[in-house]
DNA sequence: AAATATACTTACTTACTAGTAAGTAAGGAA
DNA sequence: TTCCTTACTTACTAGTAAGTAAGTATATTT
């Protein structure tokens, strides 16, 4: 089992998968997609991960890493500012057309291998934990007003995040700004501006 | 196109086809789980819908009418009343291991044909029109309490009820009820009692 | 220099996908 | 009685899915 070696196609290969699932869905895209992208067979991508299960649990454990590094690197802002900076994430993927991951894979939770299913239980959890952590966070820094536990909450703040990927693809993009817009009044913060970051292919 | 004679299977390819999106997603039901299911052949079933997509919008056909037909029927209720009764057809949904229909389809949006996008828009906005109808009522009879559009409140509450199956399922049960009695409490009303039906098999 | 591991390709299998063409039994209308 | 429609079945096509076995070039180790 390929793990620490050249890193260069593997990595790839789970960033178009990340991409794909954000754009399609896991049930609709295909080892194809991706060889064909990276102009590779289907056979190279079956040597990095032998079965689809594998490719989806890796690219879970990309989005692990990217939330244990945002908890650290972030740990020094207040809870509001890291909410802020959280849900910029989630407008960057949306003016992609892109949903987050909770919101593509979830509802294709009973399709999934066990392995599967259990490393997306600790995704969600960890999202959630983050979130909770900052909501509690802010508010004993006052700059954030709630009732209730701070995990309950979390549930509220997370849910609208991912549906507003949802609906604003459906709906039209202006429903992300209302709904974050909403979101931020309700915790007694003010709006936050979100800044269009030029696309990756400019740079 | 047969559309209204003998409905009998017609109708029972609709409603399996709606169950079995709402388990595993409309990419990940084929043709051939639903002729197992009703014993007939492949055939039978493009025979009432050519295309895969002319089942899909069939689906959310019959959605609709249930939003139009629910929001005629209930319409005597008070908004909070209303929306309480909305939230239980989520309850009964939940506990049967299944997330709406909005939850599964929106994700697979980018898959869809472009009539069957348009369809789903429909619906969404549908939706979205009846609980900001709600809403706008329940503030004006002095038992719903928000600040903003009731338009924009109506986003984060269907976020929230659609969000609460995708999360219930992978997060355990509870997070439903955790989730609508936060959200019930934000509008100032008191928390509902869901009620266990028993299940369709058992009548 | 020989052996080994890495990172693939070529060529393939099995299983399933949506979709179609042609045939047929049953019922109603002309 | 004949004709036509409805509601299928049987038998098929073409394409795609995940997955595998065997071979190969390159780099690394012994």
């Amino acid at each position: 089992m390929p793990s620490s070696t050249k890193p260069a196609t593997r990595t790839e290969i789970v960033e178009l998968a990340d991409q794909l699932i954000r754009l399609k869905g896991f049930n609709a895209f295909s080892y194809a997609d991706i060889a064909g992208i990276m102009d590779v067979r289907n056979a190279a991508i079956h040597y990095h991960f032998p079965s689809k299960a594998d490719l989806g649990i890796s690219v879970i454990g990309e989005e692990l890493k990217r939330v244990a590094a945002g908890r650290q690197d972030w740990a020094h802002l207040p809870g509001d500012e890291q909410i802020k900076r959280i849900m910029q994430g989630f407008f960057d993927k949306s003016r992609k057309g892109m949903i987050c991951l909770t919101g593509s894979l979830t509802p294709d939770y009973e399709t999934f291998s066990p392995e599967m299913q259990h490393k997306l239980v600790e995704m969600c959890e960890a999202i959630l934990d983050w979130v909770a952590y900052c909501l509690e966070k802010g508010r004993e820094e006052r700059t954030l007003h709630f009732h209730g536990r701070a995990r309950d909450r979390a549930l509220l703040v997370l849910s609208a995040m991912l549906s507003s990927l949802l609906l604003s693809r459906v709906l039209g993009n202006n429903v992300f700004d209302r709904m974050m817009d909403q979101l931020l009044k309700d915790l007694g913060t003010s709006p936050a501006k979100w800044v269009e970051k030029s696309p990756d292919w400019l740079l």
